[in-house]
DNA sequence: AACGGCTATACATACGTATTCAAGGCGGTA
DNA sequence: TACCGCCTTGAATACGTATGTATAGCCGTT
């Protein structure tokens, strides 16, 4: 049924040209003529020829493919998490740009996971996702830096300066947050969220709230410290927490929408009101922020910049051998669940 | 500070045998005595060899690795389908397990699409999502069956039989939404949900709509079929045109998810409660379904299991050159947004 | 007219693997 | 002991491209 494939000799033979020429003329290569260039061109349009990547990359040695790893804590988890599914779509648009491919992976965060794309020339470079700052792993990140392997890691730089790194400014995220909130008139707010090393975007969050309170000139109250994972049953235990506590609150910063989410939840049962009575604002922007009622106020990363920043820094790895760190801008999206009267 | 690779011919050299019985030890054929096995695996792990994807698929002339093609509409919107990111993730996995890794592209609907993977060797076959069934875009499936690739469709085989799909059963998935809503006590159930011939899924799950409420013996009527595109904004839009035509209704089965909590959400806004007043179920079982207030009942597609198929079926295509048509079951997923008190 | 410099093309080769073919060694049977 | 067949291994080669090196042609200068 189908022929075989046509080779870079067979365009030479058409176009009345040696294989090498043809190589130079479809890699646009200076030293072709204009006429011939359009002979080999024409003869490639004609018998519809591709370059065999498998033989290009093993010439080059390279694959022109970047590989996207997920790290999940358990099996199926990892796709869960909205803002990296959401960074799937631009990444791969971004890839494109700089002419490369997107290779999908993912991988158990406990077992010892294995990279094989960059020793198997399967990819140049690989975006690390999820991996977080768990001081247990670092010794991977080393080898993996020893392997002179390119990649690029999402989360902070803080905890270990091993490789480059893209992350959202998420101390300023959770200063916005709060400080937004104190605007609004509340006085004792209450932050939900996980508070331990092993989440440090939580923590930077938490220290960018603590920040705010500060500049206000409020004081801390350990009663108005809930810890809650990413989960909205989390975030509706955290309330029940709140009340148990006899903790007053007029306002809830979550580390994290779907928490947030899940507060809002728990008060409506209980009969207080979003916003009138408590004003809740979340961090991540998902898409479930916006269809909740009210809508939810949060602190937005931009998906697009973070993968353009990504991208972008795993490309200049390889092509320039640079690898630099990016902390990137959040922006505060005021929607409903945190506006008083 | 990176050495040179490791090549078959290193390992080769220390575990003091020939190239090809290194290659042929590596890819278990069984004409290797176990103690020659041995001592080349010993070889290749100190060395931490890893075969090269390059040469290996230019010998062989396959790259052991899937395309995955998101067509969309408009730039941008490819990955905003919550059903279609879902699948993601149990691809990965799914592909994993057959050995194959998985490349990730978006392609403009309307554009002149080209497949380069298959054609570049650089994917043994290519899963499409979002491609529909539009007969306008029918002559580029059939160029592709002409070029002899690998491929299979996700949509419904109804309108075009060209290549292998794999799909929900959309018009027992609108039966069963329907009929719950009538097994519920409700009489007059509105529609929600594009019918043109575009978005055959849609249709079918209308057809599925009124074969229930045949069934139960109750006459269409026109009034409370309302057009709504998947969109939030397009839910709340189509409860105004249900009350601008003064059209009773106390069920609503809107195609999609996102419209269906655009429904709840301009129920809430009028006074109507859900479910008491109104019942409302969805189709998709998107995150957000769950956390809706009420929360939603919907019908829901398992992602595991379509992705599955997806990739058996390619992979099937692949190893064995037949292909074959899949319809997936759904499920009924009853939570309060259409429970009767 | 001779020669240097430049451009455009051809020739030869290497990338690392998988497979075909041939050959060597070994044991078993007549 | 001689011969046949099987099991294991080695030598040679092809996959399709990109690039270093060499060569042919051309123009301008002296």
């Amino acid at each position: 049924m189908t022929q075989r494939r046509p080779t870079s000799f067979d365009i030479a033979a058409l176009a009345g040209v040696s294989q090498p020429t043809v190589s130079r003329a479809l890699s646009g290569s200076a030293s072709v003529s204009a006429q011939t260039r359009r002979r080999v061109l024409e003869a490639a349009e004609q018998l519809n020829y591709k370059v065999d990547k498998n033989a290009s990359g093993l010439r080059r040695q390279q694959a022109k493919t970047l590989a996207l790893l997920f790290f999940e804590e358990s099996p199926g988890a990892a796709l869960l998490n909205p803002f990296y599914l959401s960074l799937v779509g631009p990444m791969v648009r971004r890839c494109a740009q700089h002419g490369y491919d997107l290779l999908i992976s993912i991988q158990q965060l406990s077992s010892d996971w294995h990279v094989d794309y960059e020793d198997s020339r399967k990819a140049d470079g690989i975006i690390l996702l999820g991996y977080g700052d768990y001081l247990e792993y670092r010794p991977r990140l080393e080898k993996l830096v020893a392997s002179g392997a390119h990649f690029v890691r999402w989360g902070s730089a803080a905890a270990g300066e091993i490789g480059a790194t893209v992350a959202s400014d998420n101390e300023q995220g959770g200063f916005d947050a709060t400080s937004h909130l104190l605007q609004q008139g509340r006085r004792r707010i209450a932050f939900v969220g996980t508070v331990d090393p092993g989440s440090p975007e939580f923590l930077q969050r938490w220290n960018g709230h603590r920040r705010a309170l500060a500049a206000a000139g409020i004081e801390l109250d350990e009663r108005l410290q809930v810890d809650a994972d990413p989960r909205e049953e989390a975030g509706r235990r955290a309330v029940e927490q709140l009340i148990a506590r006899e903790a007053e609150f007029d306002g809830v910063f979550a580390a994290c929408d779907i928490s947030a989410i899940g507060v809002m939840h728990a008060l409506h049962a209980i009969g207080r009101h979003v916003p009138d009575d408590v004003a809740v604002v979340g961090f991540d922007d998902i898409p479930a922020a916006l269809l909740s009622s009210p809508p939810l106020t949060t602190v937005a990363q931009d998906p697009h910049q973070a993968s353009d920043a990504l991208v972008d820094a795993i490309v200049t790895s390889i092509e320039c051998g640079t690898a630099t760190n990016h902390v990137l801008p959040v922006r505060l999206k005021v929607r409903e669940s945190s506006l008083s009267r």
